[in-house]
DNA sequence: CTATTGTCTATTGAATTAGTAGAGTTAGAA
DNA sequence: TTCTAACTCTACTAATTCAATAGACAATAG
């Protein structure tokens, strides 16, 4: 699961994307429009600026803007970012690399395997989708596949 | 990230797949040859016998076993057993559907759209391998996309 | 009938996460 | 210059989740 900054961190980015060069958002318009908590937003987006990918004006009519275009934001980077790591185990991240503990030594281990596999893939999909990218909010129900 | 119980299970699972059609192995072998803590692994199997993944047999050489092929028994499903869902987040669950907290209307959430376009790659990859298949333990990198 | 092996429910301790507090800094405008 | 509307930073707390253990119980082969 995505925690929820994580997820917060997503839809921040996606309302500043969605006024990219309009000037610089308010925290309070992005807090409300956006449901996240006001003081909590105040953290996430100051990291969002720490990391560069965010930019922040202060004083009267501050307020934050994306420090790239939306089209270079891919939804892979924001987790990476966010996150440490697309993967869904720790030895199985390409940038984060950590053993499992109580594991197999990583050669033998199937588990690693198939989540580098598995990583791989949704690290293809998510480079490829930007924040510029408009996403279907209700894509087909795949049916070619059991439903448990 | 897939919890730490998750993990085991998968590797019990995984143990009882390479001895499948020789008889129930202890939960002493297990736990000594995949490296899982013997109390904790008491309680994942007697999860899964309860699941019907895993058939036990109990006194004097009882052990454990699969209750299916495990040709029959693909990752997908085990990950929906044990953590409830392969989505990463709580409404973009086909079979667990959940609403997130401090969220936007679902049918305006583009998050939850790509999350359930994600949820649909993961499970058909995930759907497609089983116990029985031989998961390559290294898969090639991937060079045609950026590594953060 | 006993040694061996699994079952079940509760509990503990640690780690992580979500969210808040509050004092500080910056910049525009009167 | 001073007021005020913004953002910034570090620390803290409360709630939740997670990993692992405890310990009494149940079944079965020999």
């Amino acid at each position: 699961m995505l925690s929820q900054k994580t997820r917060y961190s997503i839809r921040a980015l996606q309302h500043l994307a969605d006024n990219w060069r309009q000037g610089p958002v308010r925290l309070d318009a992005i807090a409300v429009q956006q449901n996240i908590p006001r003081k909590f937003l105040t953290v996430i987006l100051s990291e969002l600026v720490r990391e560069g990918l965010v930019i922040s004006h202060r004083g009267r009519d501050g307020g934050y803007e994306l420090a790239l275009p939306p089209v270079d934001i891919r939804y892979g980077d924001i987790i990476r970012l966010t996150r440490g790591s697309l993967a869904l185990v720790p030895c199985a991240s390409r940038n984060a690399h950590e053993h499992c503990s109580n594991c197999l030594p990583e050669a033998e281990c199937r588990l690693r395997g198939l989540m580098l596999t598995l990583r791989d893939e949704m690290a293809a999909m998510l480079d490829r989708i930007s924040l510029a990218d408009r996403v279907p909010v209700e894509p087909p129900f795949p049916d070619t596949r059991p439903v448990t």
